[in-house]
DNA sequence: CGTTCGTATAACAGGTTAGTTATATAGCTA
DNA sequence: TAGCTATATAACTAACCTGTTATACGAACG
């Protein structure tokens, strides 16, 4: 099987990491990373993405809370997490997510 | 705004129905009721769905169990369920299901 | 080094979900 | 009407989810 070839993908497990309106948001939020976050000293928005801090306040809720709904949406694989000086941006799978869109409109 | 024009979907809500393994083996079951369920004396499985109890002795839960899965999916809008003569039979919504999945390409 | 900053993990509380059994409701049928 | 069948609802329990605060880890810097 080659790599293009799509490998099912467990359609329960993503479901269940869409299903939460601030994840939901912070999805949408990573489509544009410059457009939705203030600007960064260190690291491209547009590259990396945007740092757990500013999630964290746009969210409103707890530091903790927010990287937990990032731990979802990375384990998932709807968003790549890239550590860096001690920051760590996060940015859209936007492979993942194209392959999740193939696969809900061919198999739901 | 014309009827057919989309109506924002509430993903979240969506998401949360589709979020269940039984809840997707459901909706996979009833892509073709006639291939996954016994022969039914009473209303036709191709234009009315399947009957609960067979679903019920399908998903090997007990049927309240299976009778509140099939609640989320009706509650949803992705099952339509019609009663008759004592009977629940349950089908797909396919246009809320193609909505959907049209919302979900545009906007995830 | 020791402190500070950013992030992740631990521990806990409250709400939701999904299963169970028991019971209610509604439509046949004798 | 009585009784049977199919389905829905109620009540309860265990597990899971999401938020909190407290703490640990790791990198940068004085």
């Amino acid at each position: 099987m080659s790599l293009a070839e799509e490998v099912s993908i467990d359609l329960e497990v993503m479901f269940k990491a869409l299903a939460s309106e601030r994840r939901l948001q912070i999805l949408d939020w990573l489509k544009d990373p410059s457009e939705n976050f203030p600007p960064q000293e260190h690291g491209d928005p547009d590259e990396h993405g945007a740092c757990n801090q500013f999630i964290v306040e746009k969210l409103g809720v707890s530091q903790p809370a927010a990287s937990r709904h990032l731990k979802v949406l990375t384990d998932a694989g709807l968003v790549i997490a890239t550590s860096r000086k001690g920051w760590t941006y996060y940015r859209r799978n936007e492979e993942a997510i194209a392959d999740l869109t193939r696969q809900i409109a061919n198999h739901l």
